[in-house]
Order: C-alpha cells, then structure tokens, then sequence
DNA sequence: ATTTAATTAGTCATATTTGACTATTCATAG
DNA sequence: CTATGAATAGTCAAATATGACTAATTAAAT
C-alpha cells in the first residue's frame, strides 16, 4: 500500500464517489501530488474493494450508462488512519533522477554542462511560477502545506543549481591549472 | 526511458560488466540515488540488448558458472549522450508522499498531527546523519555533488516541517478562538 | 570430509502500471 | 433532425517491476 490509498480512501471519506468523478478531481487538482494515471486509480479501487477497505455498488442516472459508485467501509476507515499517520511520520526515501546525470557530467564538457544546467533553471523557474500563481485562499490549512512544501523544494532546487554551476565551474579552473 | 537506463549505460561506458556486478555495485553504493532493483535492472539490460544499446556476450572463468557480461555499442553510447543532456536539462515533476498525507490532516487532532510530524523530524535527522557521515573526499564531483543535492533537500524538509507545525499550531488556535 | 553459511548469478511467476481503446450520452451548429 | 466534437465512464492488452526462488561455488567451522 501507499499514498494513492490513503488518498483514495481519503476522497471517498468526504464523499461516496464513482471512479470518473474521483480520476476527474485528481487530474483537475492535484496534478502537483501525485502522476497516478486513470487506469491505476481504476485497479488499486478494485485492490481495495477485494480487500474490503471500500465497497462497490451501481448507480443508474436518467438515461446515463451505468456507474460504479464506490464507498468506504469501517475497514477502509481503519486502514485510512493507520496509512494516515504512517506518511506523516515516516519520511520516505528521496530521489532525483537529477542525482544520476551528476554522476556523470564528467562525460560533457563542462561548457555544455553550465548550458544544459541553465536550460534547466530556465524551466524550473517556469514551474515555480505556475505554482505561485495558483489560488492559496479557497483550499484548507493542509492543501496550502502540500503545495507550500513542494514550492519550497523547488525553490532550494533552483538556488542549489546556482551554486552547483559555480562549484563545476570551480572544478574546471582549478583542475586545468592546479 | 528512464534515468535508470542512463545509470546502467554510464556504469557499462566505464567498463564492460556481468550483472551481478552492476547490481552489487548500485545497492552498496548508489542505494541513496536509484532504488532500482536487481530483476529490473536485469529486464532493463535485456531490454537495452534488445534495441541494440548493449551486447552481451558470455564468459566463463574458472569453475565459476557462467556469466552474462553486457558492453555498451555506439548506438548506447549515442543513447547515454542523449539521456545525460535530456537528465541534466528537464527538471523532472517531484512529488511527495507527505503531500498527500497533508490534505488530510483535518482528520486527526492537531495535538497527535504535531507528535507524528516530531517523530517524522527525528526519523529525518537520523537520515541527515547518516547522510553526513558519508566520505566526501572519495568521490568525483559529480557524485559529491548528488548526494549534497539529495542532503540539501533533507535539510530543507527538517526546517519546512519545523514551520509546517507553527503554522499548523497557530491555525488551531485562531480557529478556536477567532 | 562434511554440514553450514555466504557469495555469486541469475530466473520466473506474479503483481503493478499505463497507453490505447471502446462505447454511450450530451451539446451545438448547420 | 443530424453530423461533429466534447464529456462521461470505464476496460484491456501490453509493458514494467519485483519478491521469491533456484542453483552453483567457495569459505568456515566442526
């Protein structure tokens, strides 16, 4: 289990929701938390229907095709509090793939280098942007944490780029002449 | 492709190797960079061999079994350019468990959200240490760079939760009596 | 010399993830 | 009314990822 559980059960907790409804809001709003795709969220809702943690039941609207509407059980309620208070307290692994490039940029020149770590300033900058114009008011205390906390990531990353630029740069002139 | 390819392409550029070897070498010393596993890498190689990035040719010593040993072709060498530029340009979309774990603070009592979060702070200093006691002096720059990188997210996590936790405070306390 | 444990070198069945696809209904423009 | 496109609501085959397993060799201890 992880935290596309916790935030499926987490949406079925404020509402009963069928799967579209649920991929929608997910898409729409918290594109910036997660990259589950549509079909993922589909097989882990039936995982946990399997191990009863949500229920399934069918709904028929007017002349709309038929929907799966899916609800939480008491089960699923349990396992929402304990995986809850397991990934606010447990700091889970971190990595970059940025990290792996960096093994390697003894490969380039250290000219391409700089280039390509300016390019990606460049876009990390335009990241940041879009996250600083989203709407910080309408969404609760949590909400605004989660998108705070990733803002500041990118932000160190941005700063940490400029002193990694200078320390290659560095490097290079002190290894050419040292 | 992902950068899993281009760690594999750049350990074979520096010598042709089985893959017993490839995986040794990432799980005692890139584990804090890639969390691959062995049977991927093994289907990732395969893959690689597949569309001509790698060769693979077989060789026996000794009485030892046999071993498959993988070296990178020009077409790879041409892929891992391709890659290391593609890595080190695009900042790739970050997310974070505790993100989604945030959402849904509302569901516990703000005194038990404040413990969860002192024990994920204490859990985060063990991995700083850790982190910190690593040799630097052994490393290229690159790989120092990568794991200051890596450390400086850390570090960054520990004082973001520190605030996450005023605020969270002072929300409950603003909410309650204002 | 022989059980025991560790290291070496992978393989495979199962579980997970996703891109591509199907199929219905609704809106709207002509 | 009716072709066109968008929205709704999923499904499924194929690709990926991994835990558990096999099987040989060497090292260590008895």
């Amino acid at each position: 289990m992880d935290e596309r559980e916790l935030l499926l059960l987490g949406l079925l907790k404020i509402q009963s929701q069928h799967g579209y409804q649920i991929n929608e809001f997910i898409s729409k709003n918290l594109s910036r938390v997660t990259s589950m795709k549509k079909a993922t969220a589909y097989a882990l809702l039936e995982n946990m229907r399997k191990n009863g943690l949500i229920d399934e039941s069918i709904s028929q609207e007017g002349n709309r095709p038929q929907r799966k509407v899916y609800s939480i059980t008491s089960a699923g309620d349990a396992a929402f509090d304990t995986l809850l208070k397991t990934y606010l307290a447990q700091p889970g692994q971190i990595t970059f793939s940025l990290d792996i490039a960096l093994m390697f940029i003894g490969n380039l020149p250290v000219a391409e280098v700089i280039n390509l770590l300016d390019e990606r300033m460049k876009l990390l900058i335009e990241q940041i942007e879009t996250y600083e114009r989203a709407p910080k008011h309408e969404y609760d205390l949590g909400s605004r944490l989660a998108v705070e906390h990733v803002l500041s990531h990118l932000q160190l990353d941005l700063s940490w780029l400029q002193s990694a630029k200078e320390m290659i740069v560095q490097e290079a002139s002190s290894g050419s002449n040292g």
